[in-house]
DNA sequence: TTATTTCGATACGAAACAGTATCGTAAATT
DNA sequence: AATTTACGATACTGTTTCGTATCGAAATAA
């Protein structure tokens, strides 16, 4: 990827003026989301020429797909020799992603694109998901080599389901703390 | 409210033309989604004038919050005298309401809409879920009483995760088919 | 009948954007 | 130095939608 140095003539395009583009779809994404965020707005708050960004992408859905993609965090994999002191590692992790207006906004923007365009629900879930479902595959797996959890439990079946839930609260958020209630569900499921 | 008969002078407005309306809107909705739906578009389809739109909400969210409201089914409290058979019951009709573009849309539109319109989220919660989430603690107690399951199980947290789960399997369909893997998700929450 | 209100249709101004083109300047390769 | 490409700025056309206003016709109450 990075290998593929400078080869053609010209001025190179700018990765200051990039960041900048990738930063200012990210703010108005989750500031007014996906639909109401226009390019000229984009342009505007990115400081950067309309021409600039049509000359990196042509269409919103291209953006957006891309910005996205930039703020990927590390995949979490807790090893504490403990199920309960990973899942709580896990949990507060997916809280510091979710919670906040940029993660609600992504998320909606995945579901609303899903029945039109379906291969933006899966864009995300294998670039997105899957590492975290296999992550959770590990630590199930440490989990049930110390016998605290049964041999025959299907860890992506619990991931999907903590998942669902992790999804729901984050729409109708519960009365008691967010990660509170993950946990207690959590605990139905692996009791 | 249907005791409210006509009272004012002057021709009453139609109730023909309200249904159309209400026809087009959630037609569309389910077609292009909510942000690109447009009031003039709606008009058209139903065969309506704008005015006789604007004359009956100022605003779009106004307009399909309404839409929305009049195709609620009524809630379903399935009494078998077995639980998984309420379940299957219960899991049967969520899969008739929810699994159209329609109902994708509209679980997409109160996401999306929930992190700028905190009320819109409240509103479904109040005149949808809460109602079910009621039907399904009664179905809970009766497995109680009959020794199915633990006594001491929240309902609620049941009933949530379900939900949960079916959220995000919307979103991301299982291989094997939805209404099995909520199934299989719930008889790991009721084992 | 008369007054009142809604009906669908149509026109209109205002605003927001999309997407393209052009411009003079800046930064790179050859 | 010459060439090539990207830069930000600006202007422009075309489209879409909003929300309001206006129209003659229709429906209803007093």
């Amino acid at each position: 990827m990075k290998d593929a140095k400078k080869k053609s003539p010209g001025r190179p395009r700018s990765a200051a003026s990039h960041q900048a583009i990738l930063k200012a779809a990210l703010e108005l994404l989750g500031e007014v989301g996906f639909e109401a965020m226009s390019i000229e707005a984009i342009a505007t708050r990115a400081g950067v020429g309309k021409t600039t960004i049509y000359r990196r992408y042509s269409s919103k859905d291209e953006l957006v797909a891309d910005a996205i993609e930039s703020i990927r965090e590390e995949v979490l994999t807790p090893d504490t020799g403990n199920l309960w002191s990973d899942i709580d590692a896990l949990i507060e992790n997916a809280a510091q992603i979710s919670l906040t207006p940029l993660g609600r906004q992504a998320v909606a923007m995945i579901i609303s694109s899903a029945s039109s365009n379906p291969g933006f629900a899966q864009i995300y879930w294998k670039k997105y998901l899957q590492p975290r479902r296999q992550a959770f595959a590990i630590v199930i797996e440490r989990a049930k080599s110390r016998n605290e959890i049964p041999m025959d439990l299907d860890s992506g079946l619990v991931f999907d389901t903590m998942s669902g839930i992790m999804l729901y609260t984050l729409i109708f958020s519960p009365t008691e703390s967010w990660t509170a209630y993950i946990r207690r569900a959590l605990s139905l499921l692996l009791k």
